[in-house]
RNA sequence: GGCUCAUUCGUCUAUUGGUUAGGACGUCAGGUUUUCAUCCUGGAAAGAGGGGUUCGAUUCCCCUAUGAGCUACCA
């Protein structure tokens, strides 16, 4: 029988997500469209110890920026609510008695302290302490109790944990769907803890309670849950359930290389890991993230689709559309990859190009905050970013490409006139000739002002006349043809630009 | 320490038994732009090492090395 594939993003709200849990949920969203099946959001907050108040809002933001839209869990409502682990506690428990009834686990009283000197103990020896089939008997749990001392501390209201009971000796052989086959000897596996002594479940017992619930077919997530699978797997069973299939994604390394990137890092490094501004709740400072340095949620995307993944060809450019109809857990990439951020902004580069309307949006902001919105047409505008847009790599960089078409240089290159101090009078002498120039193009159109110069301007003044003009129109060496920005301001802003520049050298007395 | 996973240019990757090992970012060199950026052309740059299997191995197997993950009453 067919079914559906039903995929789920579950983060734990325990801090900012990262690129690499938005790739995650990339992934887990791809697979989903592509194959016409479900994307579920679900919060694993098991962890009260560790819950931070800000993260979910910052992972349903984050998301939503990217374009990662759910189709049930958190925010979108289904027929398995609550889509909260901290508000499922009475399933899990119901699930655990099962386990307990069935001798797939049992009690363990053993206080923290009896533990950690254990653990020292055999760290004395030179051995690493487990608690599994070959140490379990030595606590104090209920396989090392009579069934009448067992009721009593559980009458008494002893803390305890409930352990899941590892039973040894099983070569295990589970099938990745990025990895292919991959096995354990359960001898390795500990007996892990399912229940907390605060009654709460851990993680691996609600995860592969909800995912079974929420009937999940693939489970797609970080490589960091190789070791735990076989766990998983063995839970699954004790439950009578068919396990889903899995997929383990290659990590995303810290830009050395050495180890995985991870929440923290972000004062390590300058470059950006979290999508959107996260504040850290300890020392109130405001991380940026990649939507606020001016990076399009189209090129994050994009980016890091590709990042342990490709589908084969020699295209690099995906919308999300694309992505979604050539996307395939099979042609993901085995191991872990890095970052490139200069990749980044080629992407995000590329992607303005198909953005203009909030290049123009962003355009329009700084002209209304300097009270000059009015005195411009759309076309205006749109040309102006059409002649500066290959110029820039984000949005908010537009301004200081394009200033020179709307208000006169608020600076001129100092250190050029500094350094000709002493062709001043020269340069004031072809200031004036270019004025008069000017004013003797009627009227003031691209073609003509071409021709003039072509006939009026001896080839070997076109240099100086360039760079007196550059720096009357736009205050540096840089920005579009000289001609076209003529044009654009017009005759009269023109020739006052000319005015001032002769102003300027005029007041520097030297 | 134990277990598990990985290993093609600096980075992301294609090719997966027979290729001059391809592309992209970056880098370098030229050209266009009488500026700057863009753009165009070209170059350098890789199969971790060692054994097998095979007529032939980057591709399959083994070992070694290196890296990573896990080894919590974290997820």
């Amino acid at each position: 029988m067919f079914t559906p594939v039903r995929v789920r993003f579950a983060p734990s709200p325990t801090g900012p997500i990262h690129l690499g849990g938005i790739r995650t949920a990339l992934y887990n969203y791809l697979f989903a469209k592509k194959n016409g099946g479900r994307f579920i959001l679900r919060m694993e907050d098991t962890d009260q110890k560790r819950y931070i108040r800000n993260a979910e809002s910052h992972i349903l933001e984050s998301l939503k920026w990217c374009g990662i839209v759910p189709d049930e869990g958190i925010g979108f409502g289904g027929p398995f609510s609550p889509y909260y682990q901290s508000k499922r506690g009475y399933i899990y428990r119901f699930y655990l008695n099962q386990l307990l009834q069935n001798g797939y686990a049992y009690y363990a009283f053993d206080l923290d302290q009896d533990l950690d000197q254990k653990r020292t103990d055999f760290q004395k020896h030179g051995i690493f302490f487990s608690y599994n089939y070959k140490t379990r008997m030595n606590f104090n749990n209920s396989l090392t109790m009579t069934k009448k001392k067992l009721a009593i501390k559980l009458k008494d209201q002893n803390p305890y944990v409930v352990r899941f009971k590892m039973n040894p000796g099983e070569q295990l052989k589970i099938h990745d769907i990025i990895r292919g086959n991959i096995e354990m000897n359960t001898n390795y596996l500990d007996d892990k803890i399912l229940l907390k002594s605060n009654g709460t479940a851990t993680y691996h017992l609600a995860n592969t309670i909800d995912d079974h619930l929420m009937k999940i077919t693939h489970v797609i997530r970080g490589e960091e849950w190789i070791s735990s699978m076989f766990f998983h797997i063995l839970l699954y069973r004790s439950f009578g359930w068919n396990p889903p299939y899995f997929a383990h994604l290659p990590l995303i390394l810290k830009k050395n290389g050495k180890g995985k990137m991870s929440k923290r890092n972000y004062e390590e490094t300058i470059d950006p890991i979290f999508p959107i501004k996260w504040m850290d709740p300890n020392t109130k400072k405001m991380i940026p993230g990649y939507r606020e340095l001016g990076y399009l949620p189209e090129s994050f995307i994009n980016m890091l689709a590709l990042l342990g993944w490709n589908p084969g060809g020699n295209q690099e450019i995906f919308s999300l559309k694309e992505l979604e109809q050539s996307f395939s857990l099979e042609k993901i990439q085995k191991s872990g990859v890095l970052f490139n951020m200069k990749k980044m902004v080629w992407f995000n580069r590329r992607y303005l190009n198909r953005n203009k309307e909030k290049v123009f949006t962003f355009l329009c902001k700084e002209l209304k905050k300097r009270s000059i919105f009015h005195r411009y047409k759309k076309n205006y505008l749109y040309r102006v970013i059409d002649l500066t847009i290959d110029r820039i790599h984000f949005i908010h960089e537009i301004w200081d490409h394009s200033f020179y078409f709307f208000i006169d240089p608020y600076y001129y290159d100092q250190q050029y006139l500094l350094y000709n101090h002493e062709k001043y009078q020269y340069f004031l002498h072809q200031l004036e000739k270019l004025h008069n120039l000017l004013f003797s193009v009627t009227p003031f159109t691209l073609d003509n002002l071409k021709i003039v110069f072509q006939d009026k301007v001896d080839k070997n003044m076109w240099k100086i006349y360039m760079k007196l003009m550059r720096l009357s129109l736009v205050g540096v060496f840089k920005g579009v043809d000289i001609m076209i920005i003529l044009e654009m301001i017009g005759k009269k802003q023109s020739m006052n630009r000319i005015k001032k520049l002769i102003n300027e050298i005029n007041t520097k007395t030297i």
